[in-house]
DNA sequence: GGCTAAGAGATGTCTAGTTGTATAGGGCGA
DNA sequence: TCGCCCTATACAACTAGACATCTCTTAGCC
């Protein structure tokens, strides 16, 4: 057996054992290389395939990680990304790739209840969660709500801190509908999964004061989240 | 006499004549071939036989080294392997094969003066000088030392380091015991020497403050290593 | 308190060079 | 014919070093 692949599976073997903690971090590569006797260069293929099959992530600049188990999302009447993300002790992040304003098409306006073709934002980006992607998301929202919306979207980092800027302090989950897909080569090299592999597709619907205000459409990378439904939440649409 | 043959008997009366030093690297296997006008293969086999005398080893991707004679290796009150290789003008190292906790046996609680069973850090390894391994060792740690020795054992390629980040800067040497022994086929492999050739087994104390804090058991490829004890120091246990 | 600059330290990537190994085949003598 | 020596080629595995890029912390400043 080469090198790399042992140096891999004694790696393997200590992060089952529990000697290395989910999140934590490891020593430096060039630490563990001196460990295992070997070049950095070395070390790093054993790390690349552990980060493969999903052991380990590495942030450049940062260190090397061990990944934690599929983050559990809990869907609720309430759903709030960064809120739920920190309940489950990881760190939430969004990057927003997009943001435009164009007329909507008729699944748009059927969800949001407006006509077809009303104006709306369009925002899409990716979601992280502990620095790795976890899901591409496209929030659709009526572009009557507010004037400043707009703007508010650009700015905030959150889609809550955006609609509470403009007024709406609360909104709540009308239906929520799943399937699964496979993902494309867009979609897999944003979510820096393999193309084909599973992604699980949630449709969203959020209302306050019984205006519909947002559809949002996830595709979560299917390997690093496990959605929870529980009580009487969740689906209640069809 | 084949070709492979003359090449070696050149090589070595070469090495015998102090034309390659020892720790020097020889040219690359391609520029010996074309210096005797072989192939690349040819060339090799000369090389391995010399490898085999012990007069060469050589390191992938590295090179060719002339192997140094017997490595001194001085025990005195305070031992310090890479300091101790490194006033010899070689090269230390330290390949960490395991490191594990598990509860003490009889003959370890002694040495370290704590209770049949309790908890100790065990640290398995290989002891390189120039590249070569030249040592087996295994330590173990009261396990009650610092919560963070297990850590700081994994991260530190040097026990030294290791226990001196755990606020214990210096320890000295309380018993030595030297046997001599025939290596298995485990140890062999490790050593890279033959099953039955000659190891020297050591087992070191060493306390800190009047506390033990390591029992160190060594097994010393034989004909790589000359130990040294003088003037007073070294054997005081029994 | 907040912002900026600087620096140390970490990973990402690239180029080059070296040994290890596998495969295939020619030449030669017992 | 068989075994051994040697050539030839190609690729895998590993080392070595340099440099880019990014992160994180700290110090200094306003």
């Amino acid at each position: 057996m080469s090198l790399w692949q042992s140096i891999a599976d004694t790696l393997r073997t200590e992060i089952a054992a529990g000697q290395w903690r989910p999140g934590n971090q490891l020593p430096p590569e060039a630490q563990l290389a001196a460990r295992f006797g070997v070049n950095r260069h070395t070390l790093r293929r054993a790390v690349r395939v552990l980060a493969e099959e999903g052991l380990l992530f590495s942030r450049r600049g940062a260190g090397v990680f061990v990944a934690a188990a599929p983050v559990e999302y809990r869907l609720g009447e309430r759903v709030r990304f960064h809120r739920n993300i920190e309940l489950a002790g990881r760190v939430p992040g969004r990057v927003i790739d997009s943001i435009a304003t164009r007329n909507s098409d008729r699944t748009e306006a059927k969800a949001l209840a407006i006509p077809v073709g009303a104006e709306v934002h369009v925002v899409e980006g990716v979601s992280t969660v502990d620095y790795r992607p976890m899901a591409l998301f496209r929030s659709v929202f009526p572009a009557d709500l507010s004037p400043d919306l707009f703007a508010a979207l650009s700015q905030e980092g959150s889609i809550t801190r955006a609609l509470a800027f403009c007024g709406i302090a609360d909104y709540t989950r009308v239906s929520t509908r799943m399937t699964a897909a496979l993902a494309n080569e867009t979609q897999a090299a944003a979510l820096q999964i393999a193309p084909g592999d599973a992604l699980l597709r949630t449709e969203a619907i959020n209302a306050s004061d019984g205006r519909m205000i947002e559809r949002g459409l996830t595709w979560w990378a299917g390997e690093r989240v496990t959605l929870i439904l529980d009580g009487k939440d969740g689906d209640q649409g069809s």
